[in-house]
DNA sequence: CGAATTTGACCTGCGC
DNA sequence: GCGCAGGTCAAATTCG
């Protein structure tokens, strides 16, 4: 195992999906074979077999994302909240919440969704300046599956240089298209 | 001792 | 207008 989360062994492995499902909780997103995981490793960009790999991301109008950071924190943030920062989720197949994908982030909060039973958790980048958010969610239907959404777009450098992880990141930067 | 996490309170948007 | 659900803050606590 050569992921940063070596610790548990878990495998992480298929990158994709939108955000549309989070905005219109849509659930058939989630009904992929994930049972193809195991191949060829992790990296499911290469949608070879075509299930996953759906990176479309809905930014909707705003475009890209140039009010990501700065946000109105002056008093709690009220008012200039409009703009919906572009979001974009992976579905990971995990036995542990915490995937490490080189970032470092600082839990702010958690709560309970409606439908899970299972707690969301946010996290925060703790770069300087750099206030890219996600939050980790597992699935009820089945807790082999977590979540992860991540909102903005990290303006620094990988902090922790986890082998070949960087790499992952390259290319998901390069399906993104921001 | 500083940084990260925990956890309940607080705020906001939305549907009724 | 009210209540629910989701998202964030911040004080206290734990961890390294």
């Amino acid at each position: 195992m050569f992921f940063p989360c070596s610790s548990t062994g878990k495998s992480v492995y298929p990158v994709m999906t939108t955000t549309d499902y989070i905005a219109n909780s849509s659930d058939h997103v989630f009904s992929h074979g994930d049972q193809s995981s195991s191949s060829g490793g992790f990296l499911g960009l290469k949608q070879n077999s075509g299930p996953k790999t759906d990176i479309v991301k809905n930014d909707s109008i705003n475009g890209p994302f140039h009010g990501s950071e700065s946000e109105g924190k002056s008093s709690k943030m009220k008012g200039e909240k409009k703009i919906k920062k572009p979001r974009f989720a992976f579905q990971t197949r995990s036995q542990v919440d915490i995937l490490d994908d080189g970032y470092r982030w600082r839990k702010y909060g958690q709560k309970a969704v409606k439908d899970n039973k299972f707690p969301r958790s946010y996290y925060r980048c703790t770069h300087e300046g750099c206030n890219v958010k996600k939050q980790v969610q597992r699935l009820t239907k089945d807790e082999g599956i977590v979540v992860t959404t991540y909102e903005g777009m990290h303006n620094h450098r990988i902090e922790k240089p986890t082998d070949n992880f960087e790499h992952i990141l390259n290319q998901l930067q390069i399906y993104t298209p921001f």
